[in-house]
Formats: structure tokens, sequence, C-alpha cells
DNA sequence: TCAGAATAATACGGCACCGAAACGAATGGT
DNA sequence: ACCATTCGTTTCGGTGCCGTATTATTCTGA
């Protein structure tokens, strides 16, 4: 099953999959999706300073994100206690039941593509 | 050339690309993006009440998104000639350049992926 | 013709985010 | 024991988007 997508295909999943989230209202920016999927997707721990220095953004951009996707119980904050400087960021139920409702959209809208 | 996407791949893709438009700065927001893109892929004429409905928002964010994406040279908008209470969204040169290469960012994340 | 509907734009108050700078806590080197 | 460094957060001023309500313009139908 190789994934080849079109250059006409790719724009019409991204219009579909884009369409969905604001029909459903997840007003998460670009930005916060990022990262929200880099914390699921890629191996743990995250720290603030590896979040920033991962997607090229200042650490208050990483801070803020985590302040409001925290007040949506996407993800969770803990102390480092071997380095109490570092904030370890976790997931959560509800962030991992989001992320993987977002796979079933993405891979239901591929799956009507005109060929 | 069937388009099959699991849901890990699909995150996969959705995260690599969003972390490619936060690296170049690219802050259009979901909702401009998929104004953009509807009015890139589906067939004009656009209207601004046609546009709000579709997306199934009010009608000042559509005319907010215009202003902003017109600062950006993105989309033109026009008096209809025929119902001057009409607003038609046109196409721009850059606008065509700058979905082009979103389809480009894709196909090339889709072709990375791991199988 | 003219009252009402339809369209897009604007006004307003509120909220969230931005970048830069300053800050407090914790660490590590000497 | 110090002091520079690191780390995350907070503060500051500014900008942009939101939803609701209102406006100006244009069309329509009786």
């Amino acid at each position: 099953m190789p994934v080849e997508l079109r250059a006409l295909q790719s724009l019409r999943l991204w219009h579909d999959v884009n369409l969905d989230l604001v029909h459903e209202g997840a007003d998460l920016s670009v930005r916060q999706i990022a990262i929200l999927l880099t914390i699921y997707l890629e191996p743990p721990p995250h720290t603030v300073r590896g979040l920033a220095a991962k997607l090229n953004v200042t650490k208050p951009v990483i801070t803020r994100a985590l302040d409001s996707m925290g007040k949506l119980d996407l993800v969770t904050r803990r102390r480092d206690t071997l380095d109490k400087r570092n904030v370890i960021i976790q997931r959560t139920v509800a962030g991992a039941l989001a992320v993987e409702r977002l796979g079933d959209i993405i891979t239901a809208r591929a799956k009507e593509l005109p060929l």
C-alpha cells in the first residue's frame, strides 16, 4: 500500500480535513496542532526547551500553548525530579483520544479522495 | 495509485506538514486555510455568503479573512456587476503559487512516510 | 413606487496570542 | 561558597481574530 498522493489530491485532502476541523469548532492553531502531534508522535520525554527548538519558536510560545491545551486536558505538566528546572510534558487520555480522532478524520477523508 | 493512509501515517503526515508550515512562519489560521483552499479548489464564483455557508461560520469571519489574505495578495475582491450586493472573490497569481507550494509540501511529506 | 429582504462591511468589547525582556528557581563549575 | 548559566514562567505593549449588533447599499415583489 504505497502512499501516492499527487498535488491535487493532497490539496483536496488538506481542504477536506481543515473543513472538518473548522466545522466541529476544534479551534486549535496550527502551532498548537504541531505541538500536540509532536508530543504524541515523537518519543518522550518532552520539555519546553526541546519543543521550542523542534518547532523553532520561542519558549513562551510553548508555555502558553501548554497552558491552553492543559485547560482542555490535552496535555499535562510535571516537574522533572532529577533536574527541577525542567518540566516534562505528559500525555493524557483525553489528548490521546483527540489525536486518535484526528487520525480517523484524515484517514476517512483520504479514502474518499477521487482517483 | 490508490490512496491508502492508515491512522498512524495520517497523523505523521499531518504532523510533518504542520511542522513545515510553522517553520516557514506561514501563520494562516485553520479557518483561513480552509477558506483559501475552498476558493482555489471549488468551482467559482465564490461569494462571502457562500463561503460563510460552506464553512458554517458567520459572514464577518469571511470578510475579515478576506481582508487579511487580501493584504497578503492571496485573494482579491470584486463587486458583482449584475447584483451589486454581491462580492466575487477572485484568485491571484500569488495565491495560486502559495496553494501550489502547499500541495508540493504535502506531496513531498507523503512520499517520505514510513510504510 | 416603496417597504422589506438580502448582502457585505463595520463598530464594539472581549479574548488569545505574539515577541522581547525581565524574573525566580535550580544547577554546575571553580 | 560563590556566581554565571540554564530553564520555565511571567509581564509588558501590541496585534489580530472572535461573535453580536448595527450600518449602508442594493435588489425584489406587491
